[in-house]
DNA sequence: CTCTCCCT
């Protein structure tokens, strides 16, 4: 076995002497090359080594175990002798292990409890072009933990085709090795789609095309389930040939039907895997010849404004199309049908976005106070954690009472951190353990830091969210004690390799919290039952909401109507009908994708206004609701507790703050205008007479317009509505009395000069003027009565001229007339015609300017 | 038209 040459073989010699000039190294080379499983045999040899440690970090719990075995068996031993792993509640190792295979998370606790990782030599980054959070952590840790304490630790960087430079970079100008791989070759063949053609018609036909053109089975990658789903239905319609078997696979599928599509082919079969992204590199299909990739892929990405989490579906880099063309050629020479064009793929990305760029930085933002560190900056990183995320991340943790104001990590917040889950998870199994409930928050944390227990069906029937009743069923499964668990429990279907494997994440949780516990600064919890079995477990489940809300009060959510509801962050969520959850007045959301205007909620539970009242005291706030209610006509005084956006009580205020009420007056008149005003006729000729004046001199005479009035509401009508409530109080004021207000006494008396309300004519009629045109001033007149009147009157200390609306005897409209003196002298002899006929027995003298004004049919004698 | 993957 051990004598099987390998490509990495090659440059092992070049790696060794690299490793004892330097202390940092990168190896790159492709899949197949045997580095994972040759590199940390070798280096076992190194004098730098001493009796020291290798510690190589795998991405994957399952690949760490095979991996540890694999090496082991290199060496005729089992693991947990010369070679040993250590993965999240499963280790193996004893004195005479030289190589631990650590998970990535494993690494991180292992340098938060030694940062000087004494007895270690060297540690490997196997795979790290995959750049999860945790490696990129673990690489910032080490580098810092080398330069402070361990000089002369080893650090080596593996991984699969990329850019070498940065790391090289980081790692202080390491060495960079490269190395072959060993693969079959694999055509590629371009097959785009046609049109708007949909992506599952599009697959159908490719897979169709295939199964005519090559041998073998066929892996198809699709970006999620809701596509996977969907394929698999038209292509059992487009009808096959009976030795052709599909296999759906993706991560929330029961254990035992993703073993079942892993699964080689039974002789004579065809298998037709339709698969996420995790057969890319976590699981591995047997015989696969064909790879048919779709070119997307399901991504979450976190907002900082929401501190949620929304899926994406994205085109996939050039990086994972290449690994995926890959699966083809493991056993022997393949193909892969790319659904896109070759043009499309140039302007592929050349690899994904590293995950610390786009992930929730909350458990980060933990370790980092942990390990002493506030600022990210003081750490070299491949990738900065972006400053908004980072952000949200320290206010969420203070928030949680983890850091303090001064962003140091507090006592909690180390308890947190040793808790091993998520910064929400761990709080909120803190907070339960002063209430006597730590076991079911054991449960919950472990439920949502793992896949989901219940089988969720998707298509038409919708999964329940509620967590209460899978809270319920896992205390029956734990009855079930070692016995294999049924498929349906509780009332709903389940995966049993799920269910034990959160019983065992909870009672391992549990034991830590219990054994770590005892004698710690613990949060300032309110304390409910100093006796922790307390009655409080026999209704366990009906506090399941309460827990929820210590780990995600800004999910706490208020019904709006049946299924939906408005969350404290402000966001609105939806729970589908049909469900209990939809009906409940209030709830918190745990799980959901932050899509759209309503996220759809995966996981939460109900909880009550008096539980809210009773446990969320501490982050209610009070505050004044004050507001016009349009209907009424009124405003309207609340006083409001709520938590965020959500509405917790509200109750008529006895004592309304008046410059809040006044607010909410000037803003109901600004929404209903001058009609909730008392305007009488003599307020709007002020008005005229104002505006006029205005026009003509602005400097000197306010803007007394609609529009101007109600945009200044506060300068004008503030003082005299202050304690007003309603229209009817409105009733009372006097808007000509505060309009005359608005300028001195010596002006008011001006104003009655230069805008006169009235004229008297020759007649001796005074006649009112009319001013609703400020433009233009009206004097409206029967003709007879203006014999004699020279010119046009003018006003405004005789710069504007009145416009003269000419009258007949029944005060019909004749003329029009800013020049009376042209009027006597043109037009008069033409209107006095058409007059004459219409009314003989008036008085129509042919000179006009020498004649006797009257208001009768002829001058009184 | 209910969700990608992984880990202390």
């Amino acid at each position: 076995m051990t004598n099987i040459n390998l490509p990495i073989d090659d440059v092992l010699g070049e790696l060794m002497d690299t490793l004892s000039d330097h202390t940092n190294a990168i190896l790159i080379a492709p899949p197949g090359s045997g580095k994972t499983t040759r590199v940390p045999l070798a280096l076992l040899h190194a004098s730098w080594l001493g009796d020291r440690r290798i510690l190589m970090l795998e991405p994957r719990r399952l690949a760490a175990k095979s991996v540890a075995a694999y090496m082991a068996r290199q060496l005729g031993e089992q693991a947990g002798e010369t070679v040993g792993y250590r993965v999240k509640m499963d280790t193996r190792v004893s004195k005479r292990t030289r190589i631990e295979v650590v998970t990535e998370g494993v690494l991180t606790s292992m340098l938060q409890q030694d940062p000087s990782l004494d007895g270690v030599g060297a540690v490997l980054f196997d795979e790290f072009h995959e750049r999860s959070l945790h490696a990129d952590l673990g690489l910032a840790l080490c580098l810092q933990a080398q330069q402070l304490f361990r000089e002369e630790m080893r650090l080596l960087v593996m991984s699969a085709t990329m850019d070498a430079e940065p790391v090289s970079q980081i790692l202080n100008h390491a060495p960079v090795i490269r190395g072959e791989g060993r693969m079959y070759p694999v055509e590629t063949v371009y097959y785009p789609g046609h049109g708007a053609e949909r992506l599952e018609d599009r697959t159908v036909r490719a897979v169709k095309q295939a199964l005519q053109d090559h041998d073998g089975d066929m892996l198809v990658f699709l970006p999620g389930a809701g596509e996977i789903r969907r394929a698999e239905r038209k292509l059992r319609e487009s009808g096959l040939s009976p030795g052709v078997r599909v296999a759906p696979l993706y991560g929330n599928l029961p254990q035992a039907a993703q073993e079942a599509a892993i699964a080689p082919a039974v002789s004579g079969q065809r298998k037709i895997v339709l698969s996420t992204s995790i057969a890319e590199t976590s699981l591995t299909v047997e015989g696969v010849r064909v790879v048919i990739d779709s070119g997307l892929m399901r991504v979450p990405r976190f907002s900082p404004r929401t501190g949620m989490t929304r899926l994406e579906t994205v085109p996939v880099s050039r990086a994972s199309a290449d690994q995926r063309r890959g699966r083809a050629g493991r056993t022997a020479p393949g193909v892969c049908y790319r659904l896109w064009t070759e043009q499309e793929d140039r302007r592929l990305p050349p690899r994904s976005t590293p995950e610390v760029l786009e992930a929730d930085l909350a458990p980060l933002a933990l370790e980092l106070a942990a390990w002493g560190v506030g600022d990210p900056a003081e750490l070299a990183w491949l990738d900065l954690p972006p400053v908004p995320a980072y952000r949200q991340a320290r206010e969420l943790l203070h928030l949680l009472g983890a850091i303090a104001e001064t962003g140091a990590v507090t006592p909690h917040g180390r308890r947190m951190a040793a808790l091993g889950m998520h910064p929400r998870l761990a709080h909120m199994v803190l907070r339960a353990e002063g209430l006597g409930l730590a076991r079911i928050a054991c449960d919950l944390a472990a439920m949502l830091g793992e896949r989901d227990v219940a089988v969720r069906t998707g298509g038409r029937a919708k999964t329940d969210a509620d967590l209460s009743s899978r809270l319920a069923m896992l205390q029956e499964a734990r009855t079930w004690r070692g016995a294999d668990l049924p498929d349906t429990l509780g009332g709903m279907e389940i995966d049993p390799a799920i269910c034990r494997r959160v019983i065992a994440e909870a009672d391992h949780a549990l034991a830590a919290l219990r054994t770590e516990g005892s004698g710690r600064g613990a949060f300032e919890a309110p304390r409910e039952e100093d006796n922790e079995t307390s009655a409080a477990e026999v209704s366990a489940v009906e506090m399941c909401g309460v827990l929820l809300g210590f780990a995600y009060p800004d999910r706490i959510g208020q019904q709006r109507s049946i299924g939906k509801f408005t969350l404290a962050n402000g966001r609105g969520a939806e729970v589908s009908e049909g469900q209990q959850l939809a009906a409940e007045p209030y709830l918190v959301a745990a799980e959901l994708d932050d899509q759209g205007t309503e996220s759809k909620v995966y996981l939460g539970a109900g909880i009550s206004l008096e539980q809210i009242n009773r446990y969320f005291a501490d982050i209610i706030r009070e505050e004044q609701s004050v507001y016009w209610d349009r209907e009424a006509q009124t405003v309207r005084t609340f006083t409001v507790r709520k938590i965020g956006a959500v509405l917790i009580q509200e109750t008529p205020s006895q004592s309304p703050d008046p410059e809040l009420m006044l607010q909410a007056l000037l803003d109901g008149i600004r929404q209903g205008g001058h009609k909730l005003l008392p305007w009488t006729k003599g307020d709007r000729l002020l008005q005229s007479r104002m505006s006029f004046m205005h026009k003509y001199d602005p400097a000197n005479w306010p803007d007394v317009s609609d529009e101007s009035l109600l945009n200044h509401l506060e300068d004008w009508l503030a003082p005299h509505v202050y304690g007003m409530r309603n229209r009817s109080d409105l009733q009372k004021i006097q808007i000509g009395h505060i309009l005359s207000e608005l300028i001195p006494w010596e002006q008011r008396q001006e104003l009655d000069r230069l805008v006169p309300l009235q004229l008297t004519v020759p007649s001796g009629s005074r006649i009112t003027l009319d001013y609703s045109d400020p433009e233009q001033p009206v004097l409206a007149a029967r003709l007879q009565e203006l014999f004699g009147m020279k010119e046009t009157p003018r006003i405004a200390g005789g710069r504007v001229p009145v416009t003269i609306h000419l009258l007949s005897p029944a005060r019909r409209p004749v003329q029009v007339t800013q020049d009376l003196a042209s009027f006597w002298e043109h037009a008069y002899f033409e209107v006095k015609k058409d007059l004459k006929g219409r009314y003989p027995k008036h008085y129509w003298p042919d000179n006009p300017l020498e004649a006797e004004a009257t208001n009768r049919t002829k001058p009184r004698k």
